[in-house]
DNA sequence: ATAATTTATGAAACCGGTACCAGGTCAAGT
DNA sequence: ACTTGACCTGGTACCGGTTTCATAAATTAT
């Protein structure tokens, strides 16, 4: 491996002078640089990234903390993550926990270790406590609304107020009860929390029996259409956590010659488009770009980003 | 930020010993060993990432070069990367092309630069021989079949197979005119390719005005659909290349009124399974997982991922 | 003509680790 | 008693860059 000393030999120059070619910095007289520049073509030199970093103490990578990668809403949020991290130089690392604790705090002592310039929690097991301790050692950027006082950076979508908006227009569309599929806790929880805030709201107490929990993907929401089905008495619409598992419940009644169910579903996916029913689409490619502009920036802590309630 | 010299100099040992301690090494006396822990422990000491990785040689990192990360077919292939690679220990970083040589390019010179350890191309503009020119930076690993006599390892579905064998059914099963919508050239090009050679085979040469290219998703799926209501003569069944493709066509078909159409789609993905028609699964997860094995070996094998034709 | 800048260049410290090597202790083997 | 080898430990040269600082020549200002 040729390295930035053996071009200082070979050219004769110091290797601070090569370093300013490298760089593209001034004070380097015209001959030299095109001499240096030569014969780093000449051996197909380039620089080593991490000596580089290392030296600079500054990596732009930034870690995209998220449970796992087979699911929509992550695929979009690291899309839009992505898309702004490519226009701005800096390259993206996945790094999935499964919901493990232990493997989230590993991926903090790894920003400690300087591994990454920042870390942005797309969902997260950690209390924000645990977060934020880790602040001082690099940016932190999380995915919900973490209030006022925390030292977090924040990009989250307007849960409360898209939920409430599409409750009651179920409300007013004359669906008198509403049944509601919640992945596992933990999961997305921001979510979890926000749906309950909102049905309370709008339909009062959420009672156990119409509340179905543990659905991530279209099987779970299979079963939470069996369970639905069999309820007394029966609930005239279901709000899904993910458009999905929407389809899943719509699908169960559908396969088992039921009267059709109304389904609101969320993320504005391909399914909900094939089965033709309401979701909210929380623009989450807007919520990765804007996750990674916190991540790099020093721009205002805290970025909301805006659903549309689609009618189907 | 407190280091390994901090330790070593609070702990009156040398930095050696520390180091030996840090990496659990054998030859450190107990009460050392007990007294250089309990310092790192104090200190709050993590070691830095760059550091060690600039000294080793190694990044512990993969890089995995693809177009964009919104599309089914990469999600279910990064999803098998991350799992594997998580397990092995190893940061995946993704590598967003947008089908830019160029930028391609950037990468490998990345991987020159050591910044990753291995790259995988799960698609690719640039051509076979400048990937192998790259090969001796690091260990490249291709998605499709690179042939024989490539420095090159690859891991790849059977794609021929599966083809020939969905439209041999197809034929059999009384279709005998098939339409074929593929994306645009160079996009997931081994299997455009591939269709055109499994076609021939089966079907006879495949004339332009049985093909629709450039679709990519859904709305492009909608495309080729209307493409194929009007045309005259008729075609018996469509073979897309994606199921969310696949959806697109048979939806505009049914918008219009006009009697279901045929479709076989690819990737076994949710669309196929909300409106029930036939797919063939290449089980990208293992795809994913054989690429990552390939990615940290030193072989140059090639691994062979085998699909299933899934009759709906 | 002299002082003050600007431009150019290299030496060396530094970023924070790893690993080779030399030197020393101590118990087992002959 | 004398070699042998396993067990500890520290010194120091790396890994491959960046950056500060000192020095000197060339301009420009006074």
């Amino acid at each position: 491996m040729t390295n930035i000393h053996d071009i200082a030999r070979l050219s004769g120059y110091s290797v601070s002078t090569v370093s300013r070619v490298i760089n593209h910095q001034k004070y380097v007289a015209d001959d030299k640089r095109a001499k240096v520049e030569a014969i780093m073509r000449e051996l197909d030199y380039v620089p080593n990234r991490l000596a580089r970093d290392l030296s600079k103490g500054q990596t732009k990578t930034i870690g995209v903390v998220l449970p796992y990668a087979n699911h929509p809403y992550f695929a979009r949020v690291i899309d839009g993550i992505m898309s702004a991290g490519f226009a701005a130089g800096y390259k993206i690392t996945l790094l999935p926990t499964n919901y493990d604790m232990t493997v989230e705090r590993r991926y903090l002592d790894q920003l400690r270790g300087k591994a990454y310039d920042a870390l942005i929690f797309t969902s997260r097991s950690s209390s924000l406590d645990t977060l934020e301790r880790y602040r001082k050692y690099g940016q932190i950027v999380c995915c919900e609304d973490p209030g006022d006082d925390r030292e977090l950076a924040a990009a989250f979508t307007d849960r409360m107020a898209s939920y409430v908006h599409a409750m009651q227009w179920a409300k007013k569309h004359g669906y008198e009860t509403m049944g509601v599929v919640l992945s596992r806790n933990n999961v997305i929880s921001a979510s979890t929390r926000v749906t309950r805030r909102a049905y309370e709201q709008v339909y009062g107490p959420l009672t156990d029996d119409h509340l179905f929990t543990g659905a991530v993907n279209y099987d779970d929401g299979y079963h939470a259409g069996q369970y639905f089905a069999n309820l007394k008495p029966t609930v005239d619409v279901i709000f899904a956590n993910g458009d999905d598992i929407g389809a899943g419940v719509e699908q169960y009644f559908d396969h088992h010659g039921l009267p059709a169910i109304p389904v609101i579903g969320q993320e504005n996916l391909l399914s909900s488009r094939l089965l033709n029913f309401s979701t909210i689409d929380h623009h989450l490619e807007a919520l990765g770009q804007a996750a990674f502009r916190l991540a790099t920036g020093k721009t205002r802590t805290h970025e909301l980003i805006k659903s549309d309630f689609i009618i189907r």
